[in-house]
DNA sequence: AAACTATATCGTAATATTGCAATATTAAAT
DNA sequence: ATTTAATATTGCAATATTACGATATAGTTT
C-alpha cells in the first residue's frame, strides 16, 4: 500500500497525471513562469529566484527534468534551463479539448 | 521541514499548483474522463469505473472536490458528479497562455 | 595546481499521499 | 422500524514528497 497503481490506469493517464503532478507544487510553478518572463532560456540564476535553499531548487528541477516540462543543457560551467514545449502543448490540447467537450452538455 | 512553504508563492501560483496537484494521479484523472465521457453528471457508478476500493475512490473524489475540479450535488440516495468548468478553463487559459508565449522565443 | 563557482547528490527529519478494511452516515425501499 | 444502498469517515501501514545542511562533482579562473 501507499505507492499509486499506475498499472491499472492507461499510458495516456499516467502521463497526463505525471505532467500535472510535476506542476502541483507552487516553486515549480514559479520556476516555468520565471522561464517564461526571461528572454529565452536561462542559464543559472533560477535558485537566487526563488525563496529556497539551493539543494531544494535543484530537487525542484530536476522533477520538472524528469516529466519533460524542462530541459536542461550544459553550457559550460551552468546549466541552461527551458521549457518543453511538447509537454505544455500536450496539456494544452488536454484541457482544450475539455473546454471544448464541455460546451456541448448541459450540467450542473 | 517537509511541508511546502505556500506562504512565499503567490495567490495565482498557488492556485495553479492546487490544480495541478488535484490531477496529478492517474485516478484522478480518469475520474475527469470518465465524466466526460458520460451525457451528463452522473449519479454513482464511479466506483464501478476505477480499479480501486470505494474507500479509496471516494478519497480522490473529495480531493478533486476540495481543488474545485469537480462539484457534487446531493441527489436523494445517490451523489450527482461533474466537471467544474471554471477550473478547467483556469488551466486551459494557463497552459494556452505559455504556449502561445513560446511561440516568440528561439530557444533550445 | 589551488581557489572559486555552479549545480547535483546524500542523508535525514517532518509531513503528505496512497490504499484499504472496517465502520459510520444517510436516504430509500420494504 | 428494519433492511438495503450509496457514499463518507476513521485508523493505519506503506510509500512519497518537501526541505535543507553537508558534501560531492565539474568546469573556470587565477
Amino acid at each position: 500500500m501507499g505507492a499509486t497503481k499506475t498499472e491499472h490506469f492507461t499510458d495516456y493517464q499516467n502521463h497526463i497525471a505525471i505532467l500535472a503532478k510535476a506542476l502541483g507544487h507552487p516553486a515549480r510553478v514559479a520556476i516555468i513562469e520565471y522561464l517564461m518572463r526571461v528572454e529565452t532560456c536561462i542559464c543559472g540564476d533560477i535558485v537566487n529566484e526563488l525563496p529556497l535553499a539551493q539543494a531544494t531548487v535543484s530537487q525542484h528541477l530536476k522533477e520538472l527534468k524528469n516529466a519533460r516540462l524542462i530541459k536542461g543543457s550544459i553550457e559550460g560551467n551552468t546549466i541552461c534551463y527551458c521549457i518543453d514545449e511538447k509537454s505544455i502543448e500536450k496539456l494544452f490540447r488536454y484541457f482544450s479539448q475539455i473546454t471544448l467537450e464541455l460546451k456541448t452538455k448541459s450540467c450542473c
